[in-house]
DNA sequence: GCGATATAATAGGGTATCCTAATCTTTGAA
DNA sequence: TTCAAAGATTAGGATACCCTATTATATCGC
């Protein structure tokens, strides 16, 4: 399995995750290449039989395809993991480099790596590191954008990729771990206002809502 | 600059050290290829200004090659120790597995992992590790096959790739720091015998050419 | 100096990946 | 229900690799 196809796979589940397909434009946007490039990878991995493809209607991921997604996301976790925890990497910089790591990283490479670094559950972003043998707890929690003012909440998940994003929420001091409250939200969908320890920061709902959250 | 003409440019280093040239078919055996595709490639590497290239003669680095195939010799031995060290691999897994992550290893990265290693000097077979100014000192020592019998060395380097070679000079102790005996020496370029520890090795002169020691 | 052999180069293909431009086809909203 | 826009596909190319088979050419030992 060539690197893109590896990289088109993980777009994949990124992109088709909650049941609804994976449009081929978006797959291409995300990617970088055009609609045509997209949708000729789209059909050999079809031959494949790592995605099922329906046209009007977008891509899935195969029972196969989902598997090696998750191999995927679990040597991208570990390996940001090192990064940031060994090396000192910020974020943003540690995806990028866990992006071009995980596609030659061998099993056993990374069942080393596993070990080395304690067998940690989780990426710094807080999203759950699928074991060895393809598995992936389900993550409880609550998206942050439906809680009300006044709720207490402990941060367990950030957005992984959005460029930009990353370092943003990094400087906030919005991780995994930290306790926010909601001070206000405004109406019709407008943005929230959480306490971080001293600071106050306003969040778009795009953004709260892809952050995870426990309830206190 | 792909990963494969990184792996060109490594061969070729490795290959036209000491001066003489590298040829093609050697050049195409290394790596697994034809001579066609390796001659083709050459003139791809001498179309961007990294080799020369003289039918009948071989190919060298240029200044900028050469450059190039040390910044990746310097990847490849930080790697290694990382694997080895770190993570407990054998010699000859951290080669292969270090063959890979070199070539996507951006200089922040490296610097970083070079940090964390604590600046180390060699790799684990004890070649220098180039600096990110792209120096690399000439190491001093001799060829273990210059020793006579009763010679005391200390081991300096050992061959990095031919493979099986280093999983079985590890199995023999024969690595960099080990002090060595000669027993003896057969005539007419044949075999030496060396004590290491308590077990004698017998060596032939392939093999005790490439490996540099120090004489005490 | 002259071939046998080693080396190179050419011809002709193949795959994976990318592209633009042009042409369908479906969907969904007016 | 119809039609514009969104999406899909085809046509035609490009590049970086790889290959086998064939032909040309240089080198070097005799």
């Amino acid at each position: 399995m060539s690197q893109n196809v590896e990289e088109y796979l993980e777009a994949i589940y990124k992109l088709a995750r909650g049941g609804v397909p994976a449009g081929i434009p978006a797959l291409a946007e995300r990617l970088g290449v055009s609609s045509v490039s997209a949708n000729e990878m789209v059909r050999r991995l079809e031959r494949d039989g790592l995605v099922a493809y329906a046209p009007y209607k977008g891509v899935t991921l195969t029972a196969e395809g989902e598997a090696r997604a998750l191999n995927i996301l679990r040597r991208h976790r570990l390996w940001e993991r090192f990064l940031v925890d060994m090396l000192g990497m910020p974020w943003e910089e540690a995806h990028e480099a866990a992006c071009d790591l995980e596609h030659v990283s061998s099993p056993s490479l990374i069942d080393r790596l596993e070990r080395f670094l304690g067998e940690p559950d989780t990426c710094p972003h807080g999203h759950l590191v699928p074991s060895a043998t393809g598995e992936m707890a389900h993550r409880g929690g609550h998206p942050l954008s439906t809680l009300a003012a006044g709720d207490l909440a402990t941060i367990l998940e950030v957005p992984e990729e959005e460029p930009g994003v990353l370092t943003y929420l990094s400087d906030l001091g919005l991780r995994p771990g930290t306790s926010v409250v909601v001070e206000s939200v405004a109406p019709f969908e407008g943005p929230m206002m959480i306490r971080v320890g001293e600071t106050a920061v306003a969040l778009g709902q795009n953004l709260a809502m892809r952050i995870l959250v426990s309830k206190d």
